[in-house]
DNA sequence: TTCATAAGTAACATCATGGTTACTTTTGTG
DNA sequence: CACAAAAGTAACCATGATGTTACTTATGAA
C-alpha cells in the first residue's frame, strides 16, 4: 500500500499509471458503487482471472485509490477519491487559465506567437 | 497523430498514460508556457536523449496533448488544453458526490454497509 | 554548391505490464 | 476434524515502455 498522497512526482505517476487502465477505471466505477465487495466478487464481473484482478488491485491500491480490510477470509475493497480529487485540485489550478472560453483558439495564437519570436531571433542575427 | 476526443475507452488510456510519467508533464508545464518551442529546444531542458524527448512527445500527441506542425526544417510544439479538460468534464461529474464534505467517512460508512449485506447472507443462509 | 543544423528512422537492450496456470495459506462451516 | 471457499504466492510468458547509439533526410545559410 502506498500511504501517502501524491505530492512527491512519483506518486503522480502512480495515480494516472492506475487510471491508464480500462478495467481498473471500471473497477473504480463499480467499487463505488458497491463499496465493501469481495475480491471474488469484484472479479466475477471481469473476463480475466481473478489473479489478473488482483494484480490490477495492487496497482490501485498502490496508487491510494482503492483501500482495503480484511474481514475472515475475505478481504473487502473500498473505492478512496482522495487522489482523483488531488489531481483536479492541482491540474485545474495549474491550468485554469485555458479552461474559459480561451481555449479554442490556442494554436492560431501560438503561431502568431511563434512568427513574432522567429521574427525578433532574425532580427538579432542581422 | 490521434485526433478523436476522448470519448472511447481506449482514448482515456492515451490520456492517463501519457500523464503517467514526471518527464511528460513536465513538457507540458513548459509547452504551456512557452508554445511554438521546437523539438530540440525542448529536448535541451532534459537529461535523457533528444530521441527519447521525441518518443516522450510521441506519446503526448497520441493523446492529443501536444500538436504540432511543420515550420522550415524545425518543429514547433504546442500543449492542446483539451483532453485534460475533457478528463475533467468526465470525472468531476462522475464523482462528484464524494467531492463535497462528505469524503473523510467513506471507508467507515462503507463497513457499517458490509456489515449490513453480512448479515443479510447469513441470515439468507439460516 | 557545400556545409551545418534540426529532425527523423532503425535497431537494439532492459525493465515493466498484464496475463496465464499451478500451488499454498487462511478461515469458516458441516 | 475434515473440507470447501477465499485469498494469496510463485513461476512463467508475451508484449510494451523507455532508453540508448548510429545513421539518414530535409532545409537554411555561407
Amino acid at each position: 500500500m502506498n500511504s501517502r498522497p501524491p505530492s512527491e512526482d512519483a506518486s503522480w505517476d502512480l495515480v494516472f499509471q492506475a487510471l491508464a487502465h480500462e478495467s481498473r477505471r471500471r473497477m473504480l466505477d463499480i467499487l463505488k458503487d458497491r463499496p465493501g465487495l469481495t475480491v471474488g466478487a469484484l472479479a466475477g464481473a471481469f473476463d480475466v482471472s481473478r489473479i489478473a484482478v488482483m494484480k490490477h488491485l495492487a496497482v490501485l491500491e498502490e496508487a491510494g485509490l482503492v483501500v482495503s480490510q480484511k474481514d475472515g477470509r475475505a478481504r473487502r475493497l473500498y473505492f478512496n477519491p482522495m487522489p482523483i480529487q488531488l489531481v483536479y485540485d492541482r491540474w485545474t489550478d495549474q491550468y485554469s487559465a485555458y479552461w474559459s472560453g480561451q481555449v479554442a483558439d490556442i494554436k492560431r495564437r501560438a503561431e502568431a506567437r511563434a512568427r513574432e519570436q522567429k521574427k525578433a531571433e532574425k532580427d538579432k542575427r542581422q
